[in-house]
RNA sequence: GGGCGGAUAGCUCAGCUGGGAGAGCGCAGCCCUUACAAGGCUGAGGUCACAGGUUCGAUCCCUGUUCCGCCUACCA
């Protein structure tokens, strides 16, 4: 789902901009996967009996790529019935050839800058996936555990030290303990040493400020090899302390563990630990303990912090560009919450652990030369880091090479991917022509893994931002507002969705959903109510269609411009507005903003009010032609704004209408490559006098309604207007009131008097009466008046409060309090009309 | 531990730079009116989490509190 409404969102940009007339490139493509893949891949390989080492290297890869051929197209599948209209024929893997080149470059390149090194210290080392893995792939997890009072017993004494420990088993490796230099308890014991339970090593008991005296016993055990902490003390330690590695890349204890518990599980040792501590009497107590565990990103099994050789990239330098260039603004994170998010992290970023123990991906362009036959090599350490793939040492002449076993974290290529998928490090016409890019559009969740260090990379090879504008759209969660995901069962698959609600109504959804810095709960009644919009604009389309006379359209479309009446102009009005709108949303990236304005403006007036109008201009032959190109050129107009929501239906329809040119427009044989419209005339009278029609309309619907009155009866109706212009309007238009008031006759006038026996609205321009010959329930419109006389009331007590308070007077700005005031009379005006209505039902009430 | 976000109609959520709050769904009433009952018209529903403050005026700005959610961090 989170993949789903990327591409829509990208997808919609991407259309909007092709109609607005710009080259646009949506190029598609996926990574590897290293890790996620490896794992799916060994997972098959267990089911049949085999695992990757039996298989060996190259039938590994051989049979990743057979996986990456089968299923790896699922996602540009998914894609691309999502309507994404990206290039395919640019479809790029980050293991492609040219990609590949690209991140040798950067290798080498960073290696010759002394940014890529080699260094054996702690890092997060996941058994189960067995490699590597940089901090950001690491997920911190609240746990409920135990903590551990361990007995160290002192040499050659019968006192002894308790240290507290959430991990048993590692003190196995323990090269100290440590507690604060200042801490009265222990500042005797300070370079005295302690047998160390169960291996009877002697270890020391030194002084670290990191100690905290408050904590557990305020004593410490330094496991340097397995803990980052006590990694810490161990090297700033003097001399420092040594590292006794007890825990093995597989999870299991180590022969320096001892004999009692090598081989054995790290829980299981755990469990034998305590037991053996229990009974040597050497376990105070266990308490519980709430503390945070590391797991593995992938496969969600617990981190083992482990000593061992790795490469790594200084990336301090690269984050100092690639803050200044946020920070001036070159590049715009939108919405601008994520840039705190963005800095913080890049203040403070550590070395980037790149390298990984499996297969899949690229392998370290490093070589180790077995022989250093020379000075020179042996200064190089035998490393051999080169783009092509070297036949012997450059540096001693030795054929005896190895190359490094591992591959890159496949975030390195992705980092890439602005540029080398346009043919970089050659100078391509595309990179030319396309970067910087404009826009990248992601969730936040990669904002570290990808976003920053796409923007490092790109300023440091390409020395321009990959692109201008980052949107962060909200990651998709379920109804219940949880995050989706395989274990708790809650994902919904997009295919479905578009294959039970269709492919339009889903996008148009996620789009609607998709408002700046709030997740997106999905639900898929939601996805149900926009079908029902996909079916209104058929059934527009289909009742237009309905009205084409083909001859008379084929004239009405060579007659050229068209005098149009005032609903026509009113439409046309509303949707330069709705226009402007969107595009000005969309500009914002507003995507919910722009959905709702075509769909309020589709459904609501083109629909419910045009169309409804139309129906009584349709068969006068006056207004026949004007209203048939109104139409037509509004359904048009409509389907292109909705197009880029809405890719299917609309290219559908609009392949089936005519197609009426204004102005400068554009018309292409798709409606993908029509013009997007945008600066359409406004025609602020016809609002004004539409309003008029409005008024008259909705007050004798709101009659009828709150009075239960039937359609099915016609209705007889007066308005007694307040103006000239009014009273003109509407009897120039009286057959949409009669139309969709569905009224017989309605008399209209400055001079109208209200007719006996008739219910009243009064509205800020007319009041209007609706005559119930006899019919009239007296009560029911008594309790109307009522009701619209105390909210009238309501408004004007509270506009009095304000108009005589003296302060708002004289320190609010006048226009507001002009407005106010011309809001006053209005209502003032409004209330004795509804007294003046009272009072005559009354009269008629008691006559009766 | 640090940081961020949310709390608005029964439900899901909008609400731009402060001037008496909106949509969709749901609900109620009247309707199969010849594009659409997957529809039309009308209506009911909110001390905008709580307490203070700034202001003539606060859903909006400031402070604090409570309850959710997330990110981040080497306290055993």
């Amino acid at each position: 789902m989170g993949h789903a409404l990327n591409a829509v969102l990208q997808d919609v940009l991407i259309r909007w901009k092709r109609m607005s007339g710009y080259k646009v490139l949506w190029l598609p493509g996926t990574d590897h996967a290293g890790i996620a893949t490896q794992n799916v891949v060994e997972k098959q390989l267990a089911s049949e009996g085999l695992d990757r080492y039996k298989l060996g290297r190259e039938a590994f890869i051989e049979r990743v790529w057979k996986w990456k051929a089968e299923y790896g197209g699922k996602i540009i599948h998914q894609l691309k019935s999502l309507g994404a209209s990206c290039d395919w024929s640019r479809e790029r893997f980050t293991l492609d050839e040219g990609l590949s080149m690209a991140v040798r470059e950067v290798f080498v390149r960073l290696y010759e800058e002394g940014l890529i090194y080699r260094d054996d210290r702690l890092i997060n080392w996941c058994p189960r996936c067995s490699t590597a893995l940089s901090d950001l792939e690491v997920e911190h997890e609240e746990f409920e555990g135990n903590l551990a009072y361990i007995k160290y017993t002192l040499s050659n004494s019968s006192d002894h030290i308790t240290v507290a420990t959430t991990r048993p088993e590692t003190m196995l490796g323990d090269t100290a303990v440590a507690v604060h230099p200042d801490d009265s308890r222990y500042k005797d014991l300070i370079g005295k040493s302690v047998d160390l339970p169960l291996t009877k090593r002697k270890i020391s008991i030194i002084s670290d400020n990191a100690v905290d005296p408050a904590f557990g016993t305020g004593a410490v055990k330094v496991t340097p090899a397995h803990d980052f902490n006590d990694e810490a003390i161990a090297k700033r330690h003097s001399p420092p302390l040594k590292f006794i590695t007890v825990i093995g890349k597989d999870g299991r204890m180590t022969e320096d563990a001892g004999n009692r518990y090598a081989g054995m599980d790290r829980y299981k040792c755990r469990r034998l630990v305590l037991n053996d501590l229990k009974e040597q009497k050497l376990l105070e107590k266990g308490e519980k303990y709430k503390y945070s565990l590391s797991h593995c990103y992938r496969c969600k099994t617990v981190i083992e912090p482990l000593l061992t050789l790795q490469w790594y990239l200084n990336v301090k330098p690269l984050a100092q560009e690639a803050m200044r260039v946020v920070r001036e603004g070159k590049i715009k994170i939108v919405p601008k919450v994520w840039e705190n998010t963005y800095f913080a992290w890049m203040e403070n970023i550590k070395d980037w652990c790149i390298s990984r123990q499996i297969w899949w991906g690229h392998r370290i362009p490093a070589w180790y030369c077995q022989d250093k036959k020379s000075e020179k090599c042996r200064m190089q350490n035998g490393i051999v880091v080169s783009r092509e793939d070297p036949v012997e040492c450059p540096y001693c002449g030795s054929q005896n090479l190895i190359q490094d076993e591992d591959v890159l974290d496949t975030w390195f290529s992705s980092a890439l991917w602005p540029f080398s998928t346009l043919g970089w490090p050659d100078k391509t016409v595309d990179l030319e022509t396309f970067y910087p890019t404009t826009v990248l559009v992601t969730g936040f969740d990669i904002i570290f893994f990808w976003v920053a260090r796409m923007i490092m990379m790109g300023l440091k090879f390409m020395e321009d931002v990959p692109f201008r504008d980052v949107y962060i759209h909200a990651l998709v969660r379920d109804i219940k507002g949880q995050k989706m995901s395989k274990s708790k069962g809650n994902v919904v698959d997009p295919l479905t969705m578009m294959d039970r609600y269709g492919t339009d109504a889903f996008r148009f959804t996620l789009a609607a959903f998709a408002a700046q810095g709030r997740d997106v709960k999905f639900s898929e009644e939601r996805v149900e109510g926009y079908r029902h919009f996909v079916n209104k604009l058929w059934n527009a389309s289909r009742f237009i269609m309905m009205n084409l006379q083909i001859v008379e359209t084929q004239r009405a479309l060579a007659q050229g411009p068209t005098v149009f009446n005032l609903s026509a102009r009113w439409i046309l009005s509303r949707l330069a507005v709705t226009a402007d709108n969107i595009n000005r949303a969309l500009d914002e990236y507003r995507f919910n903003d722009a959905a709702s304005d075509i769909y309020q403006f589709i459904w609501h007036e083109f629909c419910d009010w045009y169309i409804e109008m139309v129906k009584s201009d349709i068969k006068s032959p006056e207004y026949q032609m004007s209203v048939i190109e109104c139409l037509l050129y509004t359904l048009d107009a409509s389907l292109r704004l909705l197009h880029p929501f809405m890719p299917f239906v609309t290219e559908e329809i609009w392949q089936k209408i005519p197609h009426i040119r204004r102005e400068k427009e554009k018309i292409g044989e798709s409606i993908m490559i029509s013009e997007y419209p945008d600066s359409l005339p406004r025609d602020y009278q016809a609002e004004e006098d539409m309003s008029y029609i409005i008024d008259a309309v909705t007050g004798i619907r709101t009659i009828r309604g709150e009075l239960n009155v039937p359609p099915s009866s016609e209705l007889y109706a007066a308005i007694k207007t307040y103006s000239r212009k009014a009273e003109e309007i509407l009897k120039e238009n009286v057959l949409y009131l009669r139309k969709l008031a569905n009224a017989g006759e309605i008399k209209i006038g400055m001079d109208v008097e209200k007719p006996e026996g008739s219910a009243t609205c009064v509205k800020s321009s007319m009041e209007i009466y609706v005559l119930l010959k006899g019919v009239l329930n007296i009560e029911a419109e008594m309790d109307r008046l009522k009701k619209a006389s105390s909210e009238v009331e309501e408004s004007i007590s509270f506009l009095n409060k304000k108009l005589n308070n003296e302060d708002f007077l004289l320190r609010a700005p006048k226009e507001v309090v002009d407005k106010e005031k011309v809001k006053y009379e209005e209502l003032t005006m409004r209330k004795e009309r509804i007294t003046e209505s009272m009072k005559k039902l009354k009269e008629v009430g008691g006559e009766k």
